[in-house]
DNA sequence: GTATTTGCAAAGTGTTTGCAGAATA
DNA sequence: TATTCTGCAAACACTTTGCAAATAC
């Protein structure tokens, strides 16, 4: 099995997002012999390649995900469990391309995350305040 | 001048975002006696006091700029010169909401981050390409 | 046999923490 | 004197890079 195979497969296990690191640990567990360097290359090309979609954790690391449909996604994610959930985003797209163009910005790309606590992980915080 | 104070002179002299070591060597060569750590914990203690805004380098690196209004905002950010533009987002932070409540969850935060090459930097790289 | 790919470990980057000394009340 | 704040340096987490062995053509 190539590194590519191995990276492919962990991701679609994984199904939501996971660090790079997360994914080469269930990779050794799983019985597949691959370098950390590798799974992080393996993803920078998926990434590119714009078969996986990439976040950023509150704390500044990077998580990867399997991208479902064509397009790349806008996601909700949950802080508690880490489930992620992709968002009909057409309408912040195009807002990020005008908000460009109407200040005379070119090749704007643009980075939308929201991060919340998911209705199971809020249902079982019942009781609890945050904060 | 104790460390706030140098901290947000830095901040104001320096209008646009800059990294927390950045700020510091100008601190230092403005003749500050000031440590990194002091700066980063001043500018979290900012940050959490809402009276600077945070953003994410695409390197994943945190930028800091004092914040101009009462909100938070979002910007547009030039990824050649570092010149940011404070954006009008209403919208967005309606969607984001919006977003959020219709999946359940709950304390939505949201990133969002556009970067591009502004007017000025695209008209220096007229003829040139890039990617 | 040459070019590419892989894995290990080391280096690099940005941020946070531990602890002793200085300033303050 | 007790308390808080500050700076240095070390620790820390995540990612990238250097290099030799393995693989492919």
């Amino acid at each position: 099995m190539t590194p590519k195979e191995i990276v492919h497969r962990a991701l679609a296990e994984n199904g939501d997002f996971a660090s790079a690191q997360m994914l080469h640990a269930r990779m050794l567990v799983a019985g597949s012999r691959i370098g950390l360097n590798t799974v992080y290359r393996t993803l920078r090309e998926l990434v590119e390649a714009g078969r996986v979609d990439m976040i950023r954790d509150p704390g500044g690391a990077q998580l990867y995900r399997l991208r479902t449909g064509p397009h790349h996604s806008h996601y909700l994610f949950c802080r508690t469990c880490g489930h992620s959930v992709p968002l009909e985003s057409e309408f912040v797209e195009r807002w990020a391309v005008n908000a460009g163009q109407s200040h005379g910005f070119a090749n704007v790309e643009h980075t939308i995350e929201l991060v919340g606590v998911c209705a199971e992980c809020s249902a079982e915080n019942n009781g609890r305040r945050e904060g």
